[in-house]
Order: structure tokens, then sequence, then C-alpha cells
RNA sequence: GGGAGUUUUCCCGAGUGGCCAAUGGGGACAGACUGUAAAUCUGCUGCUUAAUGCUUCGGUGGUUCGAAUCCACCAACUCCCA
């Protein structure tokens, strides 16, 4: 362990955004095995990267003793969370909802040790979904303000668009998850996204005020670029660790393909490679900077997938932006012989049922521009096409500068 | 319950009867330069074609030779009054 307390390697790694008591968090951190808990929304049917912060971060805690609750949000999700939204969600059915927590379920086991009680897994709808409106309200509801809460960045992005008192209701929702879980399980800790500053804040005041509990509270860095965007957005949407939804080969890609400034925040943030030989990296070297790329998209992919795969993608870069142009591990189309026509199909067609192009508008352009080399030759010619013969032998189709498609007959 | 306003192509946002597939910006994509980077410059961004043509501007109907633009009704959202 390079650091005796978490506390200090969550904070020189840069993970820590804010903290309630720093000072009583990191005594608590170093004198006794916390039990702590992030909250997850089932939004999707996948965990995305963002995500995947804050399971490092479990990760980080649990190897240091301390116990994880991950707390699913059977209950909260059938709210919203407004917090960063400008419109109001869609509302899930329960059948979604249940759908997802099952799919995050299967995804968390693979980060966190749940056997023999080291970790646990809840549900806020088994209590969430059970509270009396009135009892609530006279519990719980004394001791919100409103006043306050409308100057909470959670509900202040919805205030301009207007704010719903279902939404409105999320952040007591979530203090009172905090209250249950101190209650049951003795947790003492909330950690989350830093866009949950106040509604850990919530939790906080509502146990300190219900039980004269101190808990403690704290926030994590968002994974932004070095622009202030948001990480972890593809050209298809988030960047999921479903393999299904994103690939092994195309999840090392995008962060093979990170910008320069962002790679060494990456790396502390997101992986567990040592500080040291992060902070030796020369971002002004060229070689340099690839190599740590190149680093950081094995190590991510061997976090999230498996070091096989991890293995696989990274030979299949090598291969096909390397020398040899050998096409190992690329998605390829197998065509139905139906299409042919007289023996041979247009490039246009074999582009859009490759999914390569939308359209074969968008291909026609592609190829004017120079966009695509079918077997590393550049075609320019609308109206070529491929033979039966070639089919055959497979043929792969570069389209830009990244992206290997492979087709066969 | 009453009143005002908004709704445009991925996003923001012009467009108030023909010159509109619809200005501009962002994003995305491609080319050049590079390091599978950034910045920069160029192209491109409804569908289809060899040309042409076709379907779009919340929905439905209407006025007109002709509508994103005018009218009616409906829907969603925002705001004000109760």
């Amino acid at each position: 362990m390079e650091y005796e307390n978490v506390f200090d390697l969550l904070k020189a790694r840069g993970l820590l955004a804010q903290c309630t008591d720093e000072e009583g968090a990191r005594e608590l951190l170093g004198k006794e095995k916390v039990t702590f808990y992030i909250g997850f929304d089932p939004t999707a049917d996948s965990l995305h990267i963002g995500h995947f912060l804050q399971l490092i971060v479990m990760r980080h805690m649990q190897r240091y003793g301390h116990r994880p609750i991950a707390l699913l949000g059977g209950g909260t999700g059938m709210i919203g969370d407004p917090t960063g939204k400008t419109d109001m969600r869609k509302l899930m059915t329960v059948e979604t909802i249940q759908h997802n927590i099952d799919c995050f379920k299967a995804q968390m086991e693979k980060f966190i040790d749940f056997s023999g009680g080291k970790a646990l897994m809840v549900n806020n709808a088994d209590w969430l979904c059970k509270l009396n409106y009135i009892e609530f309200l006279r519990d719980i509801g004394p001791h919100f303000s409103v006043n306050r809460m409308l100057t909470a960045d959670c509900v202040k992005s919805r205030l301009e668009q207007g704010c719903t008192l279902l939404e409105f209701n999320y952040m007591p929702m979530q203090s009172y998850d905090f209250l249950q879980l101190a209650r049951n399980y003795d947790c003492k800790m909330q950690l989350g996204g830093d866009d949950q500053w106040s509604n850990i804040i919530g939790g906080i005041e509502l146990n300190r005020r219900c039980d004269q509990r101190a808990v403690y509270g704290m926030t994590f860095t968002l994974l932004t670029t070095k622009e202030g965007k948001k990480m972890g957005k593809t050209e298809k949407g988030a960047l999921w660790l479903d393999p299904e939804k994103t690939s092994p080969y195309e999840f090392f890609q995008y962060w093979r393909n990170i910008d320069d400034g962002d790679v060494q925040n990456c790396l502390r943030l997101l992986t567990m490679v040592p500080l040291e030989e992060i902070d030796a990296i020369d971002i002004h070297d060229g070689p340099a900077i690839n190599a740590a790329k190149e680093k950081l998209a094995y190590e991510m992919t061997s976090l999230v997938h498996s070091q096989a795969e991890a293995d696989k993608a990274l030979a299949a870069a090598k291969s096909l932006f390397g020398a040899g142009e050998s096409h190992a591990d690329m998605p390829a189309t197998q065509l139905d012989a139906a299409l042919l026509q007289e023996g041979s199909i247009g490039v246009l067609d074999v582009l859009v049922t490759t999914g390569l192009c939308a359209s074969k508008r968008e291909a026609r352009q592609l190829v004017q521009q120079g966009g695509i080399a079918l077997d590393g030759e550049k075609v320019t010619d609308v109206a070529a096409s491929l033979s039966e013969a070639q089919l055959k032998a497979g043929v792969t189709i570069k389209k830009g500068k990244k992206i290997y498609h492979k087709v066969n007959l």
C-alpha cells in the first residue's frame, strides 16, 4: 500500500473533490473499518464510464478494508434526479428499472468483491416504496427548508425550465436513504460524483437532525476533459461498460485516442497505475505520450473487460496501425449473396450494408472526398464495385484513418 | 379556471407567402499537416439520381396558382393572473 490512509491516496490521485469534514473523515478512515455507500440510479441497462470512476473509488476503499454498500436506486429511479438536467426525464416503468438493476448488479460484481459480506448491495426501493406519504412528510419534511433547497445546485438548473414537485422530492429521498443506511447498516459515509454534493449534504443534515449522528460526505472529481467537457461520449452516445454496447476494441480505441493533456489525469483517476510512474511521463515527448496512451487503453480495457480482451485489442490496434497490415480482430460483416447483381456489388451499397455509412448519399460523399480505401487502395470512383471473387477472398475497408471493417461473402 | 408566448433539419438558432432542403454557429464526418494527439486550413452535413426527382420546418385540416411562413382546431412546453 502506498499510503496508510485511503483518504491520502484518494486525495493524491486527484479523485477527491469535496469533503464535508476533511479532518474528521480522514481520522475516521484511519482508525476503523468504515461502511460507506454510493448510490446508482438505474437509468440505463448498462453502467457507463462515469459510474466506473465511482467503482474505482469503491475498489480503493475496499482494498483498505472499508465496506462498500452499492445502493441501487430502484426507488429514486422512479423519481428521477434533476441534477444537471435541463429537461425532465422520461419516467421509467417499473419493469425497465428492474431490468436495469439486474444489469447493474451483474456488472458491479466484476469490480467489487461482494463475497462474505465484504460489500453489500441494497435497493432503496425496499424502503422508499413502502413509505407512507403523510408519515414521511411529518418525519422528514420539517428538516428540509424549501428556501434552502431552492438554492441548491441540484435544482438550480431546473428552476429555469421548471421543476416539478416530483423531482423536487429527489433530494429528500436520497437524504432519507442515508438515514436508513446509517440506522440499519451503520453506514457513516456517502460518496458520489461532485454533482451530488448538495444531495449528499442533505443526507448528512438529516442524520444530524434526526439522530444526532455525525456522518460524512465526500465527492469525487467528475471525468472531464481539460476543456471541461464531459468525458466518455462517443458518436454512439456514452462509453458503456457492457461489451455488447461498446466493444472492447472500441473501448480500447477511445482511450488510445484521448487528448494528450488528459492522459495523466485519466491514469490517475481511473487506473491503479502507481503515481510515480504517471508523474514520470513527459507529455511533450511524442513517443512517450503515445506509450502512455497505449498503457491507459490497455489498463482500462483490462480492468473493465479482461486482460485477454485487452491483449486482443492491443494486438488488433498494433497490426492495423503498425507496419504489417494483417487484420486480426476487426469488426466484420458477412454479405448476403442475394445483394450481388451480376456477380458484383457497388462500393456505396457495401458501405451502407456494413453500417459504415447511414445512407448512400453519405457513402458517395465519403468516397468522393477520398475517405475510403479497399485493401489499402484509395477509391475515389463512386461507381466502383467489388466482384464476387474479391469478396470471397475478403476485403478490408478502411474508413477515414482509424476505422477498419472487413467484408466477405 | 383566465391570459400571453414558444414549437424549424443532431444541438443552438435565423427565416413572416414564391429566389427555402431552408442563413449562421456548434457538433459530427472526411481531406491536408501530424504522433491513431491537439491546434490550424479545406470540404461536407434530409433522401435519391448520371442528370433529374422526392419527403421535411409540433399534429390535423383549410386559404392560395404556390405556405416553414396566413387561418382553424388539437398537442406539448414556458410565463403571468386566480
